[in-house]
RNA sequence: GCCGGAGUAGCUCAGUUGGUUAAGAGCACGCGUCUCAUAAGCGCGGGGUCGGCGGUUCGAGUCCGCCCUCCGGCACCA
C-alpha cells in the first residue's frame, strides 16, 4: 500500500488552542482523511513544542515543574483536537526521549559533516520573543512587540549552521520540484529570499537547562526552533528506529502557517541536506483566519475558543465553514453569521433535508428497499461521475474548498432532480412503478456518493448518512 | 523604499491564452410554485459604469501605461 505521511506545525504550549491553530489542524485532517479514503496508508502527525523559555517561565510562575506543566498542556491540546474530530495518528512532544534521540542524531550528523561551527553571538535579546533583535528592529530601544520589557544585551558562545552553503542546492531543488512549496505565491517569496543570499543561522543557546544538549558540548542546548523542526523526523524513528524511519521518511506534506514558511522551505531542507537525508516532498503554507475582518490576537481579546465554535452547531459546521468558505492557501474570515449560514443552508436545508425527504419517500413508497429498474435516464449518475472527477482533482491539489463545492453540486442537483421527477406524483400512478423505484434509487445513490465525498470534511454527518441503522435526518435548524 | 498579490452585484467570490458565459455563481432580498421533506425544496426577478484615467485592438474584467486603496514578503516570527 502506498504511504502518505503528513504533519502540522507543532504548537507552542504557553497559550491555548484557538480558531487559528484549529484551522490548520482541521485542514490537515481533511487531507489525512481524504488520503485514507483513497487507500493510502496514512500517518498524520501532530504535537506540541515544549522547549521554549516562555514555557519554562510560565511553568515556574505557576509553581510547576516545566514537564508537569507540559503534561497538563498536552491534555488541553489533545482534548481540543479530539473535539474537532482531528484524526491524528501520532502526537509528539519535544520533551519525549524519542525526540531527543532524533535531535541528537540529526545535529550530530550536521556537525560531523562540518556544517555546524562555533562562533560568538552578541546582540539585543528579547526574552519574550525568545530571539535576538537587530538594532533596526527596536523601537526606542525596546522590542516593538513587548515595549514594556527591556531587551537584554547578550554575548554568548553559539554554534552556527552553515546555511549559506546551501543556497545553490536549494535553488536546484526548487527548480527541480516546482511543487515543493505551495501555494505559488509563497514559493516565489521564498525563492527570492534564497536568490538574495543566505546567511548562517545560530542553532544553540548557552547556559540554559531547558532544552536538548548538544552531544559534543552539553553546556549548550539546541535552539528551540531548530529543535522543533526535527520533530517531523524524530516522530518516525530518526535516531532510534531505523526501520520505521526508512518506511516513513521523507514526509509527503508539511501543513504549516504562512508565517513559518521560511523555516520549513529554507532551513529545514538545508538541515536535511547537510545530514544527507531526503527532504520532504511538499510544504503547504496556509493563510490566517480573521474575525469579522480583524486579525485575531490575545491583546484584542477576540480569540475564539474552538470548543465554543464546535459547541454551538456542531464540529461539522465549524469544519465545513473553514474548509468550504475559505480558499485553502489564502486568508479567510470568520463570522458567527456565516457560521450559522453554513448550518442552515448547507447542512440543514440542502443536505439534511434532502436525506430526510428521500428516506421518507423510500420508506413510504418502497418500504425502504430500492433497486435499479432501468426505467429512466442516467443523468444524475453521469453528473456523479463528473463530480467525482472534479472532487479528486481538487483534493489532490489541496483545493479543499473546491472539493467541498463539488460535493455540494451533486447535492443541489439531486434536490433539482427530485423536483423535476416528482416522485410523489409517480406514486399515484401504478403504471409508473418502475420509474418511481428508479428515481428514488438514483436520488439515494447520489446521496450516498455525496456522503462519501464529504466524509473527510464533515466526518460525523457523512457517517450518519451512511449509517445502515438509518438514523439520518435528525437535524433541525439553528436557533434564532 | 524594494518585490508580490488583490480591488467584479448588499455580502463572499468564479471569470483558462482578449470576441456564441462582456457580465456570472452562492448567500441575503422580493415574487411565484410543488408538497416527498428539517416553515425545507424548485422556478423567476431586482441589483454591478467589472477601483480611476488613458492607450493597443475590428473588439478588453480579460493586454499596456499611469494613479488611488487594501494586503502580504523583505532572514532567525512555531
Amino acid at each position: 500500500m502506498t504511504r502518505f505521511f503528513l504533519t502540522t506545525a507543532i504548537d507552542y504550549v504557553n497559550s491555548q488552542p484557538h480558531l487559528g491553530t484549529s484551522y490548520e489542524k482541521i485542514c490537515a485532517d481533511v487531507i489525512a482523511r481524504y488520503k485514507r479514503l483513497c487507500g493510502f496508508d496514512t500517518l498524520f502527525l501532530m504535537g506540541n513544542d515544549e522547549h521554549s523559555q516562555n514555557v519554562f517561565k510560565k511553568a515556574s510562575e505557576e509553581g510547576l515543574d516545566p514537564l508537569a506543566y507540559c503534561d497538563r498542556m498536552e491534555d488541553v491540546f489533545r482534548t481540543a483536537w479530539r473535539r474537532l474530530d482531528v484524526s491524528f495518528d501520532d502526537f509528539i512532544r519535544t520533551t519525549e526521549p524519542r525526540h531527543k534521540a532524533g535531535v541528537t542524531d540529526l545535529v550530530k550528523r550536521i556537525y560531523d559533516a562540518g556544517d555546524i561551527y562555533e562562533g560568538v553571538y552578541e546582540g539585543w535579546y528579547c526574552v519574550s520573543c525568545e530571539e535576538f533583535k537587530q538594532e533596526k528592529d527596536l523601537a526606542d530601544g525596546n522590542c516593538p512587540l513587548h515595549p514594556t520589557l527591556k531587551p537584554e544585551w547578550i554575548r554568548e558562545k553559539n554554534y552556527f549552521f552553515r546555511l549559506s552553503k546551501y543556497q545553490q542546492p536549494l535553488l536546484d531543488h526548487f527548480a527541480a520540484h516546482p511543487e515543493f512549496m505551495q501555494p505559488d505565491m509563497r514559493r516565489n517569496e521564498i525563492l527570492r529570499l534564497i536568490e538574495s543570499g543566505l546567511i548562517d543561522v545560530s542553532v544553540s543557546r548557552a547556559g540554559q537547562s531547558w532544552g536538548i544538549p548538544l552531544p559534543w558540548d552539553p553546556g549548550s542546548v539546541v535552539y528551540v526552533w531548530f529543535d522543533a523542526l526535527i520533530n517531523y523526523a524524530s516522530a518516525v524513528g530518526l535516531g532510534h528506529d531505523p526501520q520505521m524511519f526508512a518506511r516513513w521518511w521523507p514526509a509527503d506534506l508539511h501543513v504549516i502557517g504562512k508565517d513559518i514558511t521560511r523555516f520549513h522551505a529554507v532551513i529545514w531542507p538545508a538541515m536535511l541536506m547537510a545530514a544527507q537525508l531526503p527532504v520532504p516532498r511538499q510544504i503547504f503554507g496556509h493563510g490566517f483566519m480573521t474575525l469579522n475582518g480583524q486579525r485575531m490576537s490575545k491583546t484584542l481579546g477576540n480569540l475564539i475558543d474552538p470548543g465554543d465554535a464546535a459547541g454551538r452547531l456542531g464540529t461539522d459546521t465549524l469544519r465545513l465553514y473553514l474548509v468550504k468558505e475559505v480558499a485553502f492557501g489564502g486568508d479567510g474570515d470568520f463570522s458567527w453569521e456565516r457560521y450559522d449560514e453554513r448550518y442552515n443552508v448547507d447542512l440543514a436545508n440542502n443536505l439534511g433535508n434532502l436525506v430526510s425527504r428521500v428516506t421518507t419517500m423510500a420508506v413510504r413508497y418502497r418500504q425502504g428497499r430500492l433497486a435499479p429498474t432501468g426505467a429512466g435516464s442516467d443523468q444524475l449518475a453521469r453528473l456523479g461521475e463528473r463530480v467525482i472527477a472534479d472532487y479528486r482533482r481538487a483534493m489532490d491539489g489541496f483545493a479543499l474548498h473546491e472539493g467541498a463545492a463539488a460535493a455540494f453540486r451533486l447535492i443541489d442537483a439531486t434536490n433539482e432532480f427530485i423536483a423535476a421527477t416528482s416522485p410523489w406524483a409517480l406514486a399515484k400512478d401504478a403504471a409508473s412503478a418502475d420509474r418511481l423505484t428508479q428515481v428514488l434509487f438514483d436520488a439515494a445513490e447520489a446521496i450516498r456518493l455525496s456522503a462519501v465525498l464529504l466524509l473527510p470534511i464533515i466526518p460525523s454527518s457523512g457517517r450518519e448518512i451512511l449509517d445502515p441503522s438509518g438514523r439520518a435526518g435528525t437535524r433541525r435548524h439553528a436557533p434564532t
